[in-house]
DNA sequence: TTGACATAGTTAGCTACCTAACTATAATGG
DNA sequence: CCATTATAGTTAGGTAGCTAACTATGTCAA
């Protein structure tokens, strides 16, 4: 995935002014709307990526963990997961290696097809999501509660709908 | 800034469950709902990413370039760049390696204090911006006009609330 | 049955982010 | 006035992402 922008420091009405002497009429509202929130979901991004820095993972590790979790045989392959977090297949042999290493996973062959190998979770990979997730859920929940249930489905809805809209930038 | 999220598999209720076997009651609402807002995030400002790309920008490109252009002279330095775009002084040494080299900004000595240099946009770096900007400006409005004002003031509100508490997460 | 195409994974080389350690210069205070 | 501390920028080495090109293997159809 990309990058997202980190801006510290949005625009103020005056410089989007200036701006706009040179670029025409300027909706200054919705631009510092759209980059006020592009700014909340890195910041939102970056505050889980401390918590699981402090312990060890980072944010594509944690989620092959999970997703190897999430099989009854903890097992899957690259392709799978690389296809399941949505990232490239070479992004994900790299995660897997750094992973290896740490032993929090192990390939695997496969006997069927000489092509593809298994990533299985080790204990030791177990074992690191066991200290994580019980932290992680009970913060999630104190986090989204600051919002009602409607406000929160609210938020979501308007989200999607401006997703749906971001095809103005393809 | 930090890479965000790209589950593109986000959990269902069932798999929430199974997890919660292990790791005790889980509010599976509050994690969809968090994860969808981080996806969702990582998916705004990807369209925001390739629309730059496309015209030989990235965003941390795109922000250094815009920084510049808002100084009276065109000029600052590559501490404030940084500072103003949220990115380490390392980072930026590497984002002004790369404009420098496509000749889009120029680096030039200070005399008043020898540790320091001013970087200014060039003509081509300010052509660059005048090709996109014109082409920005409108998709944005575009974009946020799918939400009424009132929306639009409520959702920032909302997401500000969550940004406070994702606080949780020190 | 073999030649063409498809699939699985890796490698190489790029951007962009980080921290820590480094160099050079400036500022300050005994 | 010089030793210490602070500041500006770079370098080194790490993670995480990408595309494109590559190897190896499998599949399928003429």
């Amino acid at each position: 995935m990309g990058a997202m922008l980190q801006l510290k420091d949005l625009p103020d009405a005056l410089i989007l002014g200036k701006f706009a002497d040179r670029y025409g009429a300027v909706d200054v509202d919705a631009v510092l709307q759209f980059l006020s929130i592009l700014r909340i979901g890195t910041d939102l991004s970056e505050a889980l990526d401390g918590f699981l820095a402090r312990r060890g993972l980072l944010q594509g590790r944690w989620w092959v963990l999970i997703l190897l979790m999430r099989e009854d045989d903890l097992t899957s392959t690259p392709s799978e997961l690389a296809e399941k977090s949505g990232v490239s297949r070479a992004t994900m042999t790299r995660l897997i290696d750094g992973l290896a290493r740490d032993g929090l996973v192990k390939r695997l062959g496969d006997r069927s097809d000489r092509r593809k190998y298994s990533i299985r979770l080790t204990a030791a990979g177990q074992a690191r999501l066991d200290e994580v997730m019980p932290e992680y859920y009970p913060r999630v929940k104190r986090m989204m509660k600051v919002l009602s249930a409607a406000q929160r489905e609210q938020l979501l809805q308007n989200l999607l709908l401006l997703k749906e809209r971001s095809k103005v930038f393809q």
